[in-house]
DNA sequence: TTGAAAGCGCTAACAG
DNA sequence: CTGTTAGCGCTTTCAA
């Protein structure tokens, strides 16, 4: 380990190595071609050392500087409220740690901070970004696809003509909502209403169109626009039963408003299932699990998914010739039945 | 902006604007000393040129890196289900956005990963890290300290010894602990149980202490160990409903937990707050104004203690030449009073 | 298979 | 106040 403060350069190692500093830089790197002598003579100069390259120094020459940054912009609130992200960003950090790759956390709050993020994409800092750009109107993908850098998304991007120019990644959310709602009708459920998320979000519009399409002729009143909060899901029900007092299902449009559901329909004394069955979306396990009663609910693997993004990423980084241009991923989703229906 | 590709060296700028490479580099880092007439040049070969600073380059040669590493160290759980360091790690990138210093997050998984992160540390990348190290034989710290980089710990590190010798925001657990059980002894309340958080946590075992502080000679079958989880709180509540039936007030160590002793409460007949009052710790927006009822609770500021990690970080680093050992900084706790006490 | 030498783009003395 | 000149530590031709 040596003593702090002067770190070691490939000097030194050299040095140390009897050898010039090409040949360590070749064997630090990897490459083949050095006789088998010299390497471990250098590899063991590099321990003795604690010699740790200097990654400016290389990204200099190279070009390349090993980080990938994760753009995540939310206005506010539902990045802390639920563990989505949380989630989504474990999955990516393992598949970049995986890879030896930095992960940059770009957190953005309102237009002022889409300028940085331009900036730094454009910079050449990264190698490429991960990008979580929730609302239709984002101009961030704009800002992004102007930047010049390899970016994939997380969920699928809601601007126009976005689809075929843009590797992302996404769940499927509008069949993971048609087994929701098939599953409720399953159960005999006549009354059936629907919880959105936000709807300037993809995932939310997907899954109403899902909705829709198990029941194009549902009563309008059976959908509530919700936000993907407890609280939205709360006034959601609320205005439900308002309006329908005789819903027996609601399909909510993730765990959390499900969760908010589920607390009203118990203050207005319903009984879930028996008077009405909820179900969920998410599979998000401390809500869904922990929800009274516990949650049925479509599953996606949102740890994947942000494994996923990296490792599409990265692979675009191979310098592949072709760039097997791997189109977007949607990953299946499946019904987990507990006992809210 | 020009095309993108080759981007534009601070050579090219130069040449544009009439001046020498040094002059450029001076107007670009603000250093006085420049006359007018050429900086305005130069801002403006700079617009024209759409230029950015090689940071590979800069700090090839600065050997700084404006940039901190956040390390989360948590094996599993705890980060995903509670948006705690989610709001620690906005404050965080708020402060080193406003400084134009990024931020590179390590998250590790068991020991595997501490050996990759001590490296990373002492590879020379970062100007400093930002450490959340939550139990107490955890070996990070250790490795940290070996690494020589600046840091702050979030949270009162466990580590025998560390306190003096190492920097870190925390919240007054002790303190909050007591006023949540004076405020329920204020209530008249007289055998108030105590759900305590993970005890191989410093927050923890302050927050219990707190409650020894004000109850010194409490039956200790009104203290059940919890882990800071809902499923963790439910155990606990229904251990304690076991053992003492009379129970009449819950100081739970967290939100979340004190959600699952709710309802554990609700499912056992009883009402919150007439027969059993409960109290818990953070104000965790949407899981205590969500709870039912909602939750009397001990609040902290975590965005804001994010923050301060991060000012302290940099502020330490300014080369200040007595590092003016800003010791470490403990924040008030407020008592937020809703319906649950 | 190895070494020598030439930069990558920038900052920081040092002159002028 | 401005320009010239050395490198920072590394990779990468190009010769040997």
């Amino acid at each position: 380990m040596s003593e702090a403060g002067a770190r070691p350069t490939l000097e030194a190692v050299a040095a140390r190595a009897g050898v010039s500093r090409a040949t360590v830089s070749r064997v630090v790197n990897g490459e083949a071609g050095v006789r088998e002598v010299l390497a471990v003579k250098v590899r063991r100069a590099v321990d003795e050392l604690g010699y740790v390259p200097n990654r400016a120094a290389r990204s200099l020459v190279t070009r390349r500087y090993d980080a990938v940054a994760v753009v995540i912009a939310e206005p506010e609130t539902r990045v802390f409220a639920d563990p989505f992200f949380a989630l989504q960003l474990r999955g990516i950090s393992k598949e970049l740690t995986a890879h030896d790759v930095q992960l940059v956390l770009l957190l953005t709050e309102g237009r002022a901070d889409h300028a940085r993020v331009g900036r730094y994409l454009s910079g050449g800092h990264v190698d490429g970004a991960l990008v979580f750009s929730l609302h239709l109107d984002d101009p961030l993908p704009v800002i992004i696809n102007g930047a010049g850098v390899p970016t994939v998304f997380g969920g699928r991007p809601g601007w126009a003509g976005g689809e075929d120019s843009v590797r992302y990644v996404d769940c499927d959310n509008r069949g993971g909502a048609r087994s929701a709602v098939r599953h409720l009708a399953g159960l005999g459920r006549t009354r059936i209403a629907h919880i959105t998320g936000a709807l300037d979000q993809t995932s939310a519009a997907d899954r109403l169109d899902g909705f829709r399409d198990v029941l194009p002729g549902a009563d309008a009143r059976l959908v509530a626009e919700g936000d993907f909060t407890p609280a939205g899901g709360e006034r959601a029900m609320r205005r439900l039963l308002d309006r329908c007092p005789d819903v027996d299902a609601v399909f909510a449009a993730n765990d959390l408003s499900a969760a908010g559901a589920l607390r009203v329909l118990r203050a207005s004394g319903r009984r879930v299932p028996d008077d009405v069955a909820v179900v969920g979306f998410d599979d998000m396990l401390p809500v869904a699990e922990q929800a009274d009663p516990p949650l049925t609910t479509v599953r996606q693997d949102i740890e994947e998914m942000g494994r996923l993004m990296a490792a599409m990423l990265l692979r675009g980084q191979d310098r592949s010739p072709a760039p097997d241009h791997a189109a977007s991923v949607v990953l299946p989703t499946e019904l987990v039945r507990r006992d809210s229906a």
